[in-house]
RNA sequence: GGCCCGGUGGUCAAGAGGCCUAAGACACCGCCCUUUCACGGCGGUAACACGGGUUCGAAUCCCGUCCGGGUCACCA
């Protein structure tokens, strides 16, 4: 054994794999030859958070554009950010998004596929395996310093205007002996394995980012930790050997990672392993204060997902909003195809924008109503009584009290109409908007337009109850409205209003306000007509009563 | 500070040297339609960060300045 196989042996003696062992294990995927395969890998460190969703979403569909695979791999390195439940909220809320994941878990606890296990914490021996061989290669060697030898380096450089970092003339440990690693270790001292970086700053690597273009960068000569005195691997070291082993083509990831870039590809050239394309997305942004910041898991609710949930955004249409940021032309491709799902559009990293986009609140209301309005009433009832069951438990019971009732209101102006309104966005509105329904939630307010006096509006509600029938259509329940005006010294039609305002004190529509606040309380609501009919005749002229004997007090 | 990346209306963006008198969408405003509102239709306000080059010609190519973002851990 030379002196490098000594140290290898001594520092990882309970390694006895080889490399070999792993690549045969794990063989080539056999898919075609423009299949991507892709991946997220998230921290269960806390909820899932509107950046990682967008990735996910990108990752999914770019495998899905080209027939690959979309795996999720649990990136557990750091035992002190992990969060109980972590995996499940972000696995879980993938799932509640309609993310599917052909490979690595698929729930909190569960994992499918042949490159497993998709979870770092679970592949130790891995990792050390190749270390191992590193050191034999004398590219990699154990580092004595402790945490508060390194800040002292970091100031010094620091203060001497240097670049820092365990480099160069800094890199303490790079020619270790093994006889001064073995000292060491009998001394019960602590170490982490580094690289022995083969890199020079004055040479220049480029390389081609799928969305960003080319990128040129000084090469890696940063002697950074492999593997943690734990004995688990950094992000850079674990990346490097899944993204292999699990025969990742893409890695399609924030931007934030552009600057590793030069790391990781010394790892995969120094493994002797083909470097995945990269492809860095840049993150959702947040206007605070006029400046531009990345949407933040701590300040910013909408950062976490489950705000869209509470809120009542449907999933789908949070990634409908997503997938208008991550391709401009994704919103021509969806006027042309309205019933597609987006799953269906030809997906392309190259048009992706290389800034990052503000997060844009107005539009992915716009977003939501169009899909909203889509719907059907026994749709609408479904999505929105779900909402409900589980962020208004009281509102779901009145919903849910008289199902037929509901439906049908929620059919009005929606389902017999050929442009259904546009109105709702998101069910957390519902409540409000629909609330002169329910009796348990009708508020009366009898406030009437400038134009019109108490008195006349107590007399044109005289006159119509004496006229109204359930029964009448649109056209008749109108009809009535205007047959009623004249008396009362209001045009009967607009035009002649409009013509001669002076007069009359108004016209037919704002004696159809007067009933219209009458009956649910608002000046602006659907269809009277429709919402008298849902209501019913015995609501109706309750509430008409009601306010006749108001206007009158 | 070093190293990267970027900068077209309030927002998202189209744009690859002449098709640019700069698209479209959201937001905003006006008009029309209309029983109200919404929808829809029509129209409007509003942008190439700045300064130098290169070129017959620059939003587009080059350089500089400024501004914004990212990153410089035994975090990912």
């Amino acid at each position: 054994m030379n002196e490098l196989e000594k140290l290898a042996e001594l520092l990882l003696p309970e390694i006895n794999k080889t490399p070999q062992y792993y690549e045969e294990l794990y063989p080539a995927r056999n898919l075609s030859e423009n299949a991507r395969v892709v991946r997220i890998a998230p921290s269960p460190t806390g909820y899932l958070h509107l950046g990682t969703l967008f990735a996910a979403l990108i990752n999914r569909i770019t495998a899905t554009v080209s027939g690959g695979v979309f795996f999720t791999r649990i990136e557990d390195t750091d035992k002190k950010r992990e969060v109980e439940g972590g995996i499940e909220n972000i696995i879980g809320g993938l799932k509640q998004f309609g993310i599917q994941i052909d490979e690595g878990y698929i729930s909190g606890t569960e994992e499918k596929g042949n490159y497993g296990p998709y979870k770092q914490s679970l592949r130790a021996e891995i990792y050390k395996t190749y270390v191992k061989e590193l050191i034999k290669q004398g590219l990699a060697y154990p580092c004595f310093c402790t945490p508060e030898e390194l800040d002292a380096v970091r100031s010094q450089q620091e203060q001497n205007k240097e670049r820092t970092g365990y480099h160069g003339k800094y890199a303490k440990h790079r020619n270790i002996t093994f006889a001064e690693a073995e000292a060491l270790i009998k001394d019960g001292k602590e170490f982490v394995i580094r690289l022995r970086s083969p890199g020079c700053e004055e040479n220049r690597i480029t390389f081609e980012d799928g969305i960003k273009g080319k990128i040129e960068m000084p090469e890696n000569d940063e002697d950074f930790v492999l593997l943690k005195s734990d004995g688990i691997p950094t992000y850079h070291f674990a990346h490097a050997i899944d993204d292999h082993l699990m025969r990742t083509t893409h890695v399609i990831r924030g931007d934030e990672w552009i600057s590793s870039v030069p790391k990781h590809l010394q790892l995969f050239k120094i493994l002797g392993f083909k470097p995945p394309k990269f492809a860095h997305v840049a993150p959702i942004m947040k206007l605070e204060n006029g400046a531009k910041r990345k949407i933040s898991k701590r300040k910013d609710p909408e950062a976490a997902v489950h705000f869209f949930a509470e809120q009542g955004f449907e999933g789908e249409i949070v990634l409908e909003y997503l997938m208008t940021i991550a391709a401009s032309d994704f919103e021509d491709w969806r006027r042309a195809n309205p019933d597609a799902s987006y799953k269906d559009f030809k997906f392309n990293l190259k048009k992706m924008s290389v800034s990052g986009a503000l997060f844009d609140e107005n539009k992915l209301l716009d977003v939501s109503k169009n899909r909203i309005s889509r719907l059907k009433s026994g749709e609408v009832y479904e999505k929105l009584t779900a909402w409900a069951k589980q962020f208004d438990a009281q509102f779901y019971n009145i919903l849910t009290a008289n199902p037929e009732y509901t439906v049908k209101m929620l059919g009005i102006d929606r389902d017999n109409s050929a442009k259904p309104r546009k109105d709702l966005a998101k069910w957390a509105e519902a409540k409000d908007y629909f609330a002169y329904f329910y009796n348990e939630l009708f508020t009366p307010c009898y406030t009437l337009p400038e134009n019109i006096n108490k008195a006349d509006a107590a007399n044109f509600l005289q006159e119509y109850i004496k006229v109204y029938d359930p029964q009448d259509d649109r056209m008749a329940w109108f009809e009535k409205i205007k047959s009623i005006a004249p008396g009362l010294n209001f045009a009967a039609d607009t035009k002649e209003y409009k013509a001669n305002p002076q007069d009359y004190k108004g016209h037919a529509g704002d004696l159809s306000t007067v009933l219209r606040i009458a009956v649910t309380g608002r000046r602006n609501t659907p269809d009277l007509c429709s919402i008298m009919q849902v209501l019913g005749k015995e609501e109706c002229e309750n509430r008409i009563n009601a306010a006749i004997s108001e206007y009158r007090r």
